[in-house]
DNA sequence: GTCTATAATGGGATAGAC
DNA sequence: GTCTATCCCATTATAGAC
């Protein structure tokens, strides 16, 4: 962890989000000082304010840039034709994807939102209805299209973000299924959640 | 909330355990110091240690009490017959009635594990457990009676309680749905997500 | 059972040398 | 760009009066 002085490695700054998501993740916001977040990183506290300027920007600093990174890549990946099944199961297999291999900042994004400032808070809150809505937008598409019965969409997609995002509680890399196998095991419990066939 | 000295109310300690559990929930743990959980009764901040040791067993009273009511109350509340579906539905409507009760302690039991020390966290985690171990047994029997059809039933036991868990994340009394009418939409999810006709 | 006072430690952030 | 040193304040927990 120690590092020699004035590294001037010119990667200070990405070393610095690193290790501050990655102890946020562990500990908390709170648990973590600014002096924790210099040692993983190794420099001295002070030096972090060449960054940022304070913790708090920190903090929102990565939960906006995961956030607006979530939303970049399901807009890369999302289907341009098909049928709603077709982008609900695009949606299933991105989101545990790019969830599970990011698993620090989902947590953080979650968790940390309660000491984000009200300013800060109602941007990531913005950007996480943002994300709601594209699964609830698909969700009524299929409805219209006749192959979905869906009583709430909103509710519905709510409740599948939150049925995704429970995979990051137990899954494991290297753990019995791979993220292929958990995709499939998802995508059949959703699959059969929203079909008109009960 | 300031309180004159000494008053001796007898009930002090059933009000620092609730004024911790909201301000554990509403800013995090760490975030909150034991000052400010005493302002919140009414009292001055070394009285706080005739009812708590410590900081850390406040939390980790809280979170014990918590998952042991919500094992008792589904004891005390799942159907001694029926077949695996009438199980299903009361631990449906269980879990989303108890939790959205106490949607506090529900939020410090998941979000502060990590700031439980490693002996703590094991008896909660083991408590946890045991109740997705509840959910998974149901989901087996309903498998072997061939109502159901999962494939893999202790995730599908964890992706069923994130489901209903995230209840929480937006329910609020006094809401466009009442209770009832959010367990029936849930309920009707869940129903078809294991059900053998996909 | 609660108060006041305090010990010992650690917090965020800044100043100025190099 | 980083270091050292420091300011000022908050933290947990304890001691002893009442």
């Amino acid at each position: 962890m120690a590092r020699t002085q004035g590294s001037h490695s010119g990667i200070t700054g990405p070393r610095v989000r690193e290790a501050a998501l990655h102890l946020f993740a562990q500990h908390g916001y709170a648990a973590v000082s600014m002096r924790k977040i210099a040692a993983e990183v190794g420099v001295q506290a002070g030096a972090l304010y060449n960054y940022t300027p304070d913790k708090q920007t920190l903090l929102f600093d990565l939960m906006r840039t995961h956030m607006e990174e979530l939303l970049a890549a399901w807009d890369a990946c999302s289907p341009a034709g098909g049928t709603a099944r077709d982008a609900l199961e695009a949606f299933t297999r991105f989101h545990i994807r790019f969830n599970t291999r990011r698993a620090d900042a989902v947590f953080v994004s979650y968790m940390e939102l309660r000491n984000l400032e009200p300013e800060n808070f109602n941007i990531i809150e913005g950007l996480r209805r943002d994300y709601e809505t594209e699964a609830e937008t698909i969700l009524r598409r299929g409805v219209a299209e006749g192959g979905f019965a869906v009583a709430e969409p909103r509710i519905a997609a709510m409740a599948l973000i939150a049925l995704l995002t429970g995979v990051n509680t137990w899954f494991r890399e290297r753990g019995r299924l791979s993220l292929a196998e958990v995709e499939a095991v998802y995508w059949d419990m959703v699959r059969r959640m929203v079909a008109n066939q009960g």
